[in-house]
DNA sequence: CTTAGGATCGCCT
DNA sequence: GGCGATCCTAAGC
C-alpha cells in the first residue's frame, strides 16, 4: 500500500489526514514529540496556497503525498506541511504542535527557552525547535531524517476553525488532541 | 486576560 | 508594491 505511513493513509483528504495526524509521534532527526495540532489546506480551499493554482513556491502540494512542503512565513519563520491527496490535487496539511518527547534539551537550546509548553506550540516554533528549513522541502515522509510513529491508543480529536488566516475563516479545519496543554492557542470549541 | 506594533522578505498581482 | 497558514514583547484593562 503506498503512502500508508504509521497507519496513516496520504492519499485521504486534507481533513481527514489533519485529524488522523493528531497523536502520532513526529521525530526529525530522533527529535520532537506528538502532534497535537494540525490544519488541513484543500483544493478550492481559498485559504489554501494551492488555491490558484501551481507556483514555484507552492510545488510540492502538487507533488506525491507523503512529502514535505516547506515554506518561510513572514519572511523569518518556517512552516511545515505534509502533502496528502491525489497527486497533482493541491492539498496538504499544516503541523501546527506538538508535545516535546525526544531531543528536549536541543530544542531547549534551539529555542533558547526553557518552557516545555511553548517549545513547539506553532508551525513557526516547531520548525525551530526540530531545525526544519528549506532542507526539508520536497523530502519523502517515509525516509530518514523524518520518522512517524502512530499512538498505541485513540485519540481523542476535537475540531475548530484555523487560525491566522483571512479566508475561509470559519471552516473547522483545525485539529488538536483533546485538552493538550500544548497548542498554539486553546480551541475553543462547540457546546 | 486582550490588543498593538515591529521584525523581515519571498511571493504574487 | 502589498501582504502574509508567525512570533515576541510591551502595554492596557
Amino acid at each position: 500500500m503506498p503512502a500508508l505511513i504509521a497507519n496513516i493513509d496520504f492519499f485521504a483528504s486534507a481533513p481527514e489526514v489533519a485529524r488522523q495526524l493528531i497523536g502520532v509521534t513526529l521525530l526529525v532527526e530522533g527529535v520532537g514529540g506528538r502532534i497535537v495540532e494540525t490544519e488541513a489546506y484543500a483544493p478550492e480551499d481559498p485559504a489554501s496556497h494551492s488555491f490558484s493554482g501551481i507556483t514555484q513556491r507552492n510545488a510540492p502540494m502538487f507533488g506525491p503525498p507523503a512529502h514535505a512542503y516547506v515554506y518561510r512565513s513572514y519572511g523569518l519563520h518556517w512552516c511545515l506541511n505534509f502533502v496528502c491527496g491525489e497527486v497533482g490535487h493541491g492539498a496538504a496539511v499544516l503541523i501546527r504542535a506538538l508535545q516535546p518527547l525526544e531531543g528536549v534539551t536541543q530544542m531547549q537550546q534551539r529555542r533558547g527557552l526553557e518552557s516545555s509548553r511553548l517549545l513547539c506550540a506553532g508551525p513557526g516554533r516547531l520548525c525551530q525547535a526540530l531545525a526544519i528549513s528549506a532542507a526539508h522541502n520536497g523530502m519523502n515522509l517515509a525516509a530518514l531524517p523524518f520518522m512517524l510513529i502512530s499512538p498505541m491508543t485513540p485519540q481523542v480529536v476535537v475540531a475548530g476553525a484555523r487560525i491566522g488566516i483571512s479566508r475561509a475563516v470559519t471552516t473547522p479545519w483545525r485539529f488538536a488532541l483533546e485538552n493538550s496543554p500544548y497548542l498554539s492557542r486553546p480551541l475553543r470549541q462547540k457546546k
